[in-house]
DNA sequence: TCCTGTCGCTAATACGTATTAGCTATTTAT
DNA sequence: ATAAATAGCTAATACGTATTAGCGACAGGA
């Protein structure tokens, strides 16, 4: 119990009876220096260090090395307790798998507090020998110093130039939105609307960039450029606007606006199309398919886990890397009803 | 891009016109040495360091320190792959959670490859201050490893002594076990089965004791001891021994004797009651609300880590804790139908 | 004037490993 | 027999920090 001392390579030289140097050339001598080991000794030396359950501290190795062959997890929002979970789970397991397969421990960092700066006065994450970094919505300052520093990371998600070009795995947001676009357009819809933020983070920014790339000017009839409306207020806007199609960020205000379109009598999609941008996790539990595009979280998580290592190992250039987005067929868009179209 | 080699003490102190040891006093000096250190000096090497972005290499800090605020994450069945990522889940966001409350990380171990071993080659393990052990079966000798070694260590889930006491955090499964057997008598079961294994994890056995110990001589009238056989031999067992209510380990063997019964034209729980021993994670989605008990897998977690945290910290003495298990109402538990009763 | 004490700082060392230079004893070449 | 070469090891050092012992300068008291 009285923490027996761990064991060092002095206490194993000394038990075979050499030195501490010949220890470590035993565990991680080179060809060379092996060849000078005669096998007696080392096995002796091996013998010890079966019989002891020797292990050498990763703290020193790491010391002396400078690499660990382990990689810091950072997210920006707290990523764990519950709320979140949903939607940090599918990258961990893309991070974990691929770390695995390249022989990564990694290191999850929590944040201690509320804190979420990588810059801090704890900043451990530099015990690892890189950096995945997770979320939303980035402290551009912090990135800068990423960038312009020499610790080795890799973004989940599309990133904005900061002081320099960041290294990212994202999805390819905006042609997968305006792949939607065509798709509602070859459906017959002519008039859409849009309903989220159209700046901010970058993914938001895509959305709206593929959206707005693909609709005509004319076939725009409104946009509602903020999230969380009430879905009444939002369905009145929507058909004073005549929309016959719209096209929405968040998912809890589609299925805001299904509710409400259904209470009101309303039919999706014969009434009204409602597409989503972007799948979400447990979308299986709303009821509802909603028309949408796969995000490829473990893939952009694996891909950037690989990249990362690529950064670690060989001092790798920047690269930047958008997945692709399959489309999801769902069955809330459909051809307008001509009694939509009349109303108008 | 070129690493422009990591800024340390010495050149904080050069460019402070100070020495390395005054730097580490004013980044952690006790109040004693604190004061003296006049305020002018304190601040001029504090400029520096904030000028600098200077932090403190967490590696050569351990090295030092021995301790560095990380657990360890160690799981014998391989975690995440997808498959068993239900399992492992809810017991990791338990151990986050506990972590951030504690102002710790995580270092997640991959167990590079198939290995699964904590004492291997690359025991990167012991970076870390302690760590939580998860998975349903261990591997017995690192155990006992474990146990004689001075590593802090904490198990979710009970273990047997391995050479001494295991420090563990686990459920409750006997009493609750025993529960669930009480409550089938109270509704007037009389013939009951068992389906499952009887030996082997900890776990196992202790469902497996709850069970007997509740149920009386004459009322067990079949165990199987295996999983996985076909649902229709079983049945025909339970049918041909008269089985009014059967306790099953295994939610699929649970779910796949249900249907088996259903397409028999056989109710549940008129005809038959089933009652599984322990809940499932994403039991929701199985369509059928199983009488069960529930696992309180995040508060396992949670309290595995803090008794971690006393472990390190403290030196704290071996404690064993097992966590109630709530019963779970669901619906496939109820009276005998008389007819089945004659049936017999 | 000399002794004592305090202030403000630094030199030295430990932590555990990897690695290089080099030492001693033996063998080989001449 | 002597020089050169080689085998088999070890001493020494670096990595970056925390920490202890203690040094020099100056102040205050006798």
């Amino acid at each position: 119990m009285a923490a027996a001392k761990r064991l060092t390579q002095k206490d194993i030289a000394q038990l075979a009876g050499v030195s501490q140097a010949t220890v470590s050339l035993v565990l991680n001598g080179t060809p060379l220096s092996h060849s000078r080991i005669p096998a007696e000794t080392r096995e002796r030396v091996e013998k010890v260090i079966r019989d002891t359950g020797y292990v050498a501290d990763p703290v020193a190795r790491k010391m002396v090395k400078g690499l660990n062959r382990i990689l810091g997890v950072f997210t920006y929002e707290p990523a764990f307790p519950s709320g979140q979970a949903d939607f940090f789970t599918p990258f961990l397991f893309g991070i974990e798998e691929a770390a695995q397969a390249l022989g990564y421990d990694l290191l999850l960092l929590t944040g201690a507090g509320q804190q979420r700066k990588i810059f801090g006065d704890n900043v451990r994450l530099r015990l690892a020998d890189g950096c995945v970094i997770l979320g939303r919505k980035f402290d551009n300052t912090e990135l800068a110093r990423l960038v312009a520093g020499d610790f080795p990371f890799v973004a989940v998600g599309r990133r904005d130039d900061a002081g320099g070009p960041v290294p990212y795995v994202g999805g390819d947001y905006a042609p997968a939105t305006s792949a939607l676009v065509e798709r509602a357009k070859s459906f017959g819809h002519r008039r859409i609307a849009y309903i989220g933020l159209n700046e901010g983070a970058e993914s938001t920014v895509d959305r709206w960039y593929g959206f707005s790339r693909a609709v005509g000017e004319a076939e725009l009839v409104t946009s509602i450029f903020e999230v969380g409306r009430p879905p009444n207020e939002i369905l009145d806007i929507l058909l004073a606007a005549g929309a016959t199609c719209v096209f929405v960020t968040e998912l809890v205000d589609a299925i805001a606006i299904e509710h409400a379109a259904r209470s009101r009598g309303l039919s999706i999609p014969d009434d009204l199309s409602i597409v989503v941008l972007g799948n979400h996790i447990r979308a299986e539990e709303v009821g509802r398919r909603f028309t949408s595009f796969a995000i490829p979280r473990e893939a952009m998580a694996r891909a950037a886990t690989e990249m990362l290592v690529r950064r670690v190992e060989h001092d790798a250039p920047v690269e930047q890397i958008l997945l692709h987005c399959e489309p999801l067929e769902g069955d809330t868009l459909g051809a307008p009803s001509s009694k939509t179209k009349k109303t108008k």
